[in-house]
RNA sequence: GCGCCCGUAGCUCAGCUGGAUAGAGCACGAGACUUCUAAUCUUGAGGCCACAGGUUCGAAUCCUGUCGGGCGCGCCA
């Protein structure tokens, strides 16, 4: 068995072998369906350290009820010298009281681990592909590219540490529309840079002051042999050069919020490799492209529309409102179209693939995943696909709506925002809320330093740990983990919310939500914070006690241990643990 | 009109994929600093889990419908 089995995995196994031996006894029949079977945390601490379902989910198979099936449970279960109570509670709930000795071992588990307390091994090597922020590179990135960089960057690391090869990727759409738009303007700034006046910029042109500087590279390059020269000259090398900029710009942004991806792949390169065309022909033959007549969009009056014969996939068949065009009908591929072969090269290379994305883009998931579908069979094998949508978010100051203009590019940054509040605070406070809910940013509130922000919160936990530390190290008392038998029962209650993490950790890796992590570590600060302050009442329980050694090394080698797992559980959320505030 | 997301305490939100008496913070009431950081803790009050049906041992959670809010809906990206 691997060193990382968790407390929770091992009494879940214990619990799986008593069913086990009851089927041998044939108390249950042979090869019971055990799907429903939980072993859990109760809600309710005063119900034990774990609990199960199992009697009353096993129940009917059993013929019997399941307060019957319980007993014999209990009656095996009670043998074990590591479970110290198994009582039936309510309609037949099992609840177990663990003996302490196993949240001693927990305590010792996560010294030796340290930063890989919490890894496991359940991903089991399988690889998964996390697209994430793939902003347009046609400026710099903004807020609204914000909570789908946080959230997918967090994924990406909870999926690392559940123990899954993981690759961060940024789709780079390099090919489009929007990226002519983009050297044309660079193509304005350019003529600025050599002293032309260009007035006002122009409808149609993106206006903002960070094409400027482009402009300016572009003059000292290449002088002023593309100022008269027609288009065709310089678009594509403009559009390439400009392209590269933004991209380098982008990249400095997300190294601001300590994001960085494995892959960024071009939508050009993918169209010049002829990929497009490769899943044209495959899904052509497989009668899921054919040319058909665009039906008008559903629910809108629109008095100019034609219907025109284009290349159609076949989305209806996987539940899409309507086929979806790949090609335009210029020939050129659809974002739809180039997206489906990108998917395509993306499955090569992985076993499962997520995608974040705005939940602006919500009207497309279902042709993509239409087509993923499609692929998959004829990969042969299925690809698992997900789309997580990130809701919008509000900025806010003092409660205002913070106003944004897109015209003359005047709206909030990335950059803006980590200089003014930091790069923690913009994580963590990302990451406290689900991200298919919606949500307020409150510049004001998310920089206040009290319990009603979480960030502070947890990092005031591990603050006051550290200065705990530095405090008895003057004491000359240093942490050791040779006593721990001193320890009672608070300590005990603090050691069984930080024996969650690796738990935690498999849970929101599984469900893909890395916001349980922060909010676990919410609760962790919550326990530790109420531990600290039964010094306050009664002076035998301060953690350091000059006259009591042992027991005081005992006490900080425990709370070494919870802040080595505020720490593991920030480092995914890729926030900071400080030593003071 | 259609699709997706959301609706839980006065406010901001959790709720571990169907479990036990639905939980935190803010705000409001009452308490705890000669201290290892009171940037904290303890405690009280506060609920038709939007509404109506259904599924089952059991529903805030799953299904259907209604209402309310958000986002989106052309060969754009």
């Amino acid at each position: 068995m691997s060193e990382t089995q968790t407390l929770h995995a091992a009494f879940a196994a214990k619990i799986d072998a008593v069913l086990d031996a009851l089927e041998a006894e044939a108390v249950l029949p042979a090869g019971v369906a055990r799907g429903n079977v939980a072993v859990e945390p109760p809600r309710d601490p005063a119900h034990g350290d774990l609990s199960t379902n199992a009697a009353m989910v096993l129940a009917k198979q059993a013929k019997t009820n399941p307060h019957a099936l319980a007993e014999k449970l209990v009656e095996k279960l009670s043998t074990d010298p590591l479970i110290e109570a198994a009582e039936i509670a309510g309609p037949g709930f099992i609840n177990l009281r663990l003996d302490d000795s196993n949240w001693l071992r927990e305590i010792e588990a996560i010294a030796a681990l340290q930063g890989d307390y919490g890894r496991s091994t359940r991903g089991a090597g399988r690889t998964v592909n996390v697209e994430y922020v793939s902003a347009n590179p046609t400026g710099p990135m903004h807020m609204g590219h914000c909570r789908g960089a946080v959230v997918g960057d967090a994924l990406a690391a909870l999926l690392e540490y559940a123990g899954h090869p993981v690759v961060r990727e940024y789709y780079v759409n390099d090919a489009g529309a929007q990226v002519q738009t983009l050297a044309r303007s660079a193509h304005l700034r350019y003529r600025e840079a050599l002293g032309e006046d260009i007035g006002e910029i122009p409808e149609g042109f993106y206006p903002g002051d960070y094409l400027k500087p482009i402009g300016k590279a572009l003059a000292d390059e290449f002088g002023d042999s593309y100022v008269g020269a027609p288009e065709s000259e310089w678009l594509t090398i403009f559009r390439e050069k400009s392209v590269a900029a933004m991209m380098d710009m982008i990249r400095a942004d997300l190294a601001m919020l300590g994001i960085h991806h494995d892959v960024f792949s071009s939508e050009a390169v993918l169209q010049a490799a002829g990929k497009p065309e490769a899943a044209e022909a495959w899904l052509r033959s497989h009668d899921l492209v054919y040319d058909g007549l665009l039906e008008a969009p559903k629910g809108k009056v629109l008095e100019d529309w034609e219907a025109v014969e284009l290349p159609l996939f076949r989305s209806t068949r996987f539940g899409d409102d309507q086929d979806r065009p790949i090609r335009k009908s210029d020939g050129n591929w659809t974002y739809f179209g180039a997206d489906l072969a990108y998917h395509m090269q993306k499955a090569e290379q992985a076993d499962e693939l997520i995608d974040i994305w705005g939940a602006d883009h919500a009207g497309t998931v279902k042709r993509i995943k239409a087509a993923v579908a499609a692929l998959s069979e004829g990969q042969g094998k299925p690809i698992p696909f997900d789309v997580k949508l990130v809701q919008m978010v509000q900025l806010l100051r003092n409660g205002e709506p913070v106003k944004m203009s897109k015209r003359s590019g005047n709206f909030i940054t990335i950059a803006d925002m980590v200089e003014e509040v930091g790069k923690d605070v913009v994580r963590f406070t990302m990451l406290t809320r689900k991200p298919e809910a919606q949500m307020d940013f409150d510049f004001a509130k998310v920089v206040e330093a009290s319990k009603d922000n979480p960030v502070f919160y947890v990092q005031y936990a591990h603050a006051r740990i550290s200065s705990t530390l530095r405090k008895a190290a003057a004491e000359g008392i240093t942490p050791s983990g040779d006593h721990l038998d001193l320890l009672g029962v608070d300590e005990m209650s603090l050691v069984k919310q930080a024996a969650q993490f690796p738990r935690q950790v498999e849970a929101a890796a599984q469900a893909r939500e890395p916001h349980r992590i922060a909010f676990y570590l919410y609760d962790l600060a919550a326990a530790f914070h109420a531990y600290w302050n039964l010094g306050n009442d009664d002076a035998e329980k301060r953690i350091i006690l000059t006259d009591n050694v042992d027991l005081t090394a005992s006490r900080l080698f425990l709370a070494v241990q919870v802040a080595q797992v505020i720490r593991n559980g920030l480092a995914l959320l890729g926030v900071e643990a400080v030593e003071e505030l």
